[in-house]
DNA sequence: TATATTCATGAAAATATATCATTTCCGCTC
DNA sequence: GAGCGGAAATGATATATTTTCATGAATATA
């Protein structure tokens, strides 16, 4: 295998630095007989001379030379390597991959990411909303650390942590009939084109909790990709939406939006962050969770 | 000391090539457990996990990803080093550092040296002309590695080898009324220009073998640095120079010159190639001098 | 010339690394 | 789900390597 270590580099580099073996050997905390030793073995094992006896010190040669510019180059990133392995491993560094289950989440992420990369400036935060599996093959499969869900699944291996709770609401324009409402029934959306996130229906609690239970479908639905755009949409009575209450609450500034229960009772969420069993002792996670839910945001 | 090792890094990079353990194992001629071993070695000393067990296969982890990156970086470097400094030890690598204790020659050097180059890709030529301890110190001292010398100096630890005879002449423009003399007495130089190189004189074998012999001296001295210049001068009747015949030859086509023979025998001189015995192995240094003796030049 | 300092050397001790023989784990098949 | 097979983990042992200790040799300094 190879020949060249990286303690032979170390010690090409220390002499050079000190100029004498001895000098580099007290730095090293190891005897002079040992650097002499170790560097005796890689001359002769390369066949090159690294030193010549010069009066009493020591001169590189130009093999040595070459050496110790290798030396310098290559030593810093082994002592790199060794920070940061060590802060991988205090949980001081890393990438958190953040699985998201839940569209209207993202405002609510976003709030939180923020101050998070603050207090962990090592730790990168990447965020995903697609997987093969779903949400938890993902983080099963380790293709996510954190899963933000509205539906949490008890499994060995996993562990699910409620963060916040809120309320779905529809939401229409000023023009709306029903902006008024106190609450509104399934059946008076029938008539109403439905402005959805493109996911599948089943994944939609807007669906699953209010218009399937009472055998309804809207008119007519539309998806849309953005927040944004999808209460532009609203807003010119284009449609209406079903969205988180304070989701309706941080675009009141903007767009002139009415928030309606569904239901007399309204529909109640909670959403979940997921995360693997095995990771309990990864700092920055652990961190994320609490960040997540703390009541600040 | 460091950890993180060189070996380690090479264990990693090739499990992750095989995707297993007792594959790489064969790869490196090692058996599994070694590898086994050596890695929660740094596992423990680090305090992070490298691998992930998965099914049974291994997966790296973020950190070990980070270490993968650094092996696919650094283990080139490593590779690169030892050819290289076995390169330097066989003698087919290194720069030869001429030093040149003789002004003329250096347009015979320029001749030599780009075959030379060409046979010995891997090594460069440094030529070098001051030196604070003369040229044999320069030897000594490992300034350069090779001495161009009219003036040999049979020191232990030294050794000089002869490369070529030429003839010191004196050259004289169209005009001058010497042209057609078959040879030249010092006393006929009392009324002329002479141009040298700047050097001392005790380093010009005009002075040191023709005029201090005779007690005579140039009615002026121009001291010019380049050949060219100088010849120019001489075409131009602005003096006459001393300088190897041969070189007089080489400018014969470009310019009108005349070479007469420095007294009746001629001054006859010699160029040695000086060199360190300790240096008797090195390849390239070696092959310099049969280049220089070569007589194709 | 004596002295102190530095590198080289060889044998012995201390460490580190690799192996062997098992065990454990996981996936696959019957 | 019991048994099989492939692969990693483990622990004890053997082998290599590294380090030290105790010197010797060389060289500059007083």
């Amino acid at each position: 295998m190879g020949i060249l270590e990286r303690n032979h580099l170390t010690i090409i580099q220390e002499v050079a630095r000190e100029g004498s073996l001895t000098a580099a050997g007290l730095r090293l905390n190891l005897t002079q007989p040992a650097l002499s030793h170790a560097i005796r073995k890689i001359e002769n094992q390369l066949g090159v001379k690294i030193w010549r006896r010069e009066g009493r010190s020591l001169v590189l040669t130009q093999a040595g030379e070459w050496l110790l510019s290798l030396a310098d180059r290559v030593l810093p990133q082994f002592e790199l390597a060794e920070t940061r392995l060590q802060q991988f491993g205090n949980g001081e560094r890393g990438t958190l991959r953040i699985g998201m289950e839940c569209h209207p989440c993202y405002q609510w992420l976003l709030k939180i990411v923020s101050p998070y990369l603050e207090r962990w400036p090592k730790v990168d935060v990447d965020v995903r909303q697609k997987f093969q599996f779903g949400g938890i093959g993902a983080l099963f499969s380790n293709e996510i650390d954190i899963l933000v869900t509205p539906d949490p699944l008890y499994k060995p291996g996993l562990n699910f942590t409620p963060v916040f709770d809120y309320e779905l609401v529809l939401v229409v324009g000023a023009q709306h009939p029903l902006r008024e409402a106190e609450f509104v029934l399934p059946e008076q959306l029938m008539a109403e084109t439905l402005i959805t996130y493109p996911v599948p229906s089943e994944r939609l609690d807007i669906y699953t909790q209010f218009l399937q239970p009472a055998g309804i479908a809207p008119r007519q639905q539309k998806q849309i990709e953005t927040t944004d755009i999808m209460l532009v949409m609203v807003t010119h009575g284009r449609g209406v939406a079903a969205l988180p209450r304070w989701l309706v609450e941080e675009y009141a500034s903007r767009f002139e939006l009415y928030p309606i229960k569904l239901g007399k009772n309204g529909i109640a969420k909670q959403i979940f962050l997921g995360r693997r069993e095995t990771d309990e002792e990864v700092q920055y996670l652990e961190s994320f969770i609490e960040f997540a839910a703390s009541p600040h945001f």
